[in-house]
DNA sequence: CGAGTGACCGCAA
DNA sequence: ATTGCGGCCACTC
């Protein structure tokens, strides 16, 4: 195959994103790795604020299943829009999270 | 090219 | 359980 495009860290992360499945999650670490650029994990969470804000950022948590911290609104909300989107969850963290976790 | 930053990660006290 | 510390890596100024 060949390079259809420039792959940016950040291209690539936001389409990763974009195609987690309803019901499932993923963490910043893994999207970081199958982005390419493994331990990336912060500067995912960089894009995450800065980047596209159409993106399901609200299946994204971190390597413990918890919720993030700056999502707009607070965890409170990323619990509610997880829960909204059938991912159950409590209000710090996703239940079943490593079951749950999306694998491409 | 250098320094600062961050929706992280993992470990130790 | 909570708090603190360092490390890692891409992005921005």
């Amino acid at each position: 195959m060949q390079k259809l495009a420039a792959s940016s860290f950040r291209e690539d992360v936001e389409r990763l994103v974009q195609q987690i499945p309803e019901g499932l999650v993923s963490t910043y670490g893994d999207i970081a790795a199958l982005a390419g650029h493994a331990g990336a994990a912060r500067t995912v969470g960089g894009i995450a604020h800065f980047g596209d804000p159409t993106l399901p950022w609200q299946r994204v948590v971190n390597a413990k299943g918890g919720l993030a911290s700056g999502y707009p609104g607070g965890r409170e909300a990323h619990a509610r829009d997880l829960i909204a989107e059938g991912v159950p969850c409590s209000e710090q963290r996703v239940e079943d999270f490593e079951e749950r976790r999306w694998r491409p």
